[in-house]
RNA sequence: GGAGACGUGGCAGAGUGGUCGAAUGCGCUAGUUUCGAAAACUAGUAUGUGGGAAACCGCAUCGGAGGUUCGAAUCCUCCCGUCUCCGCCA
């Protein structure tokens, strides 16, 4: 949510913005709406004030004066009821409103539609080349008894696999190394609520707009599709201490994803299923454009120093505004390269958003001129499980159909070598 | 799932229909005092919003939403949360 003000002030900037993102908002609307708050909202403040004002007065008034005065404020309560009813009306339509408005992306953000527009600014690493024909993910894996799709559709459904074995194994050693690297710059572990409340999804943004890609519990709540929501949820209707800036969180949750509106995509393996698990890096800083820029900047080149570790070829690009949601000012995808679909993929998502979130949520601070203020916030995703199983697999596939153990996992999974002879 | 108690400012805690945005204490800030500090004393110390250059003034907010009343922190209803006991489960 943007500030009111801040919309009134600078609606030809925020249609330019909503534009390069292609989202589809009405603030010649929204301004036209306040207006009529604003006039109502003064109309009831003089009311009230009369009416503040006589009530004290009736204390102090005996019998026949003191009737009268009450038959007076009668009339005048029936005039505030049927104000109010309007404000509550205009309000109805001004939160809607105002929900829609989408933030700023920032200069730097290239143009664009889809995600095919986004605009690489890094690549890493040499396409893995191969002396035989490899195999992709769910072959190799299938084989090695690291996972069963078959089963995982017969007893979840669509999209249900199973980690097996060595999978299972691969899986736990990425989240220890993942424990080590992230965990090593002083971020704050925590482990996070997946079944949350509908407050930390409008929060973060992910509703109202997003119902249809959420898991929702007969109880009214939702499953989260990234821990993200409840760590931005932590501090929800808080005052922080500005000491303590910038908080870093590494957050580890299972993830749900219904993947409305995906159904022909990505139909096997492991690239997209409705439940993983991930470790996420969220921060809160102080609210100035400049500290958002530096902690995104860092937040994505952990990650990417993760993938170095891992020693597979990834590139990282800006996100292209028609690619950017609604809170986002500013996006880099982290993508690995997958051998059997020769492309990269994403793995992961860093973005930074003023103080859109925190204004949503209710998150302030006191700046050091005592002033309230709403941090900023960023998250990016550290590392899920199991997608990157599938470049680590294929990148790492050998002639004879056994996965070689990347260098930095070999102590967490305790061998070099997965399938075949240890 | 059943029964009960409770939710007030940064914290503790008063307030059960009127002058209460809220006593008191602690904390915090500034000043006096001091060589300096502590102590003591004095003053200040919630947030949002509208008006105003400012001083300041209006309105709203006592977990949240609604209701009763001329008037609600206080009464009523629902929701959320916390605690205690019982039951159930791990």
């Amino acid at each position: 949510m943007l500030d009111i003000h801040f919309i009134r002030e600078n609606a030809e900037l925020i249609k330019a913005g909503a534009a390069k993102k292609k989202i589809e908002v009405d603030i010649d609307r929204l301004i036209a709406v306040d207006d009529e708050r604003r006039l109502i909202r003064q109309e009831l403040d003089t009311k009230r004030a009369e009416q503040n004002r006589r009530s004290n007065e009736i204390q102090v008034l005996k019998d026949a004066e003191r009737e009268k005065v009450i038959e007076q404020m009668q009339h005048l309560k029936a005039g505030m009821a049927e104000a109010e009813e309007r404000l509550k009306e205009v309000m109805v339509e001004w939160q809607k409103l105002m929900l829609t408005v989408p933030n700023i992306p920032d200069m730097s953000v290239p143009d664009g539609e889809s995600d095919a527009d986004n605009l690489e600014v890094k690549r890493w690493g040499e396409q893995t080349k191969f002396d035989f024909e490899p195999k992709d993910h769910v072959e190799l894996m299938t084989a090695l008894d690291m996972a069963d799709f078959e089963r995982g559709a017969k007893v979840a459904g669509f999209r249900g696999y199973f980690l097996k074995g060595d999978g299972v194994l691969l899986a736990n050693a990425v989240w220890q190394l993942a424990l080590k690297h992230f965990g090593g710059k002083g971020m704050t572990l925590m482990s996070v609520p997946s079944l949350v409340r509908r407050e930390a999804f409008m929060g973060t943004g992910y509703l109202p707009q997003g119902e249809e890609d959420l898991y929702k519990t007969q109880d009214g709540e939702y499953l989260a599709g990234t821990g993200e929501v409840a760590t931005m949820g932590y501090y929800m209707n808080e005052t922080l201490d500005a000491e303590k800036f910038p908080l870093k969180f590494l957050s580890f949750s299972p993830c749900f994803r219904r993947e409305a509106g995906a159904h022909g995509k990505d139909v096997r393996g492991l690239i997209r299923v409705h439940e993983f698990f991930k470790w996420e890096q969220v921060v809160l800083c102080k609210a100035e454009h400049d500290e958002s820029v530096k902690m995104h900047e860092w937040l994505n080149r952990n990650t990417e120093e993760f993938i170095e570790l891992l020693n597979i070829p990834y590139h990282t690009v800006a996100n292209c505004g028609g690619d950017l949601g609604l809170g986002q000012v500013k996006k880099y995808d982290i993508e690995l390269w997958v051998p059997a679909e020769k492309t990269y993929r994403e793995i992961s998502s860093a973005s930074y958003f003023h103080d859109f979130q925190t204004r949503r949520l209710n998150i302030r601070y006191r700046d050091t001129e005592g002033n309230m203020r709403f941090p900023h916030s960023l998250n990016s995703t550290a590392i899920p499980t199991p997608r990157i199983l599938v470049s680590i697999i294929e990148n790492y596939q050998q002639a004879d159909g056994t996965i070689k153990v990347p260098e930095a996992l070999v102590p967490y999974v305790g061998k070099t070598v997965l399938g075949g002879a240890r």
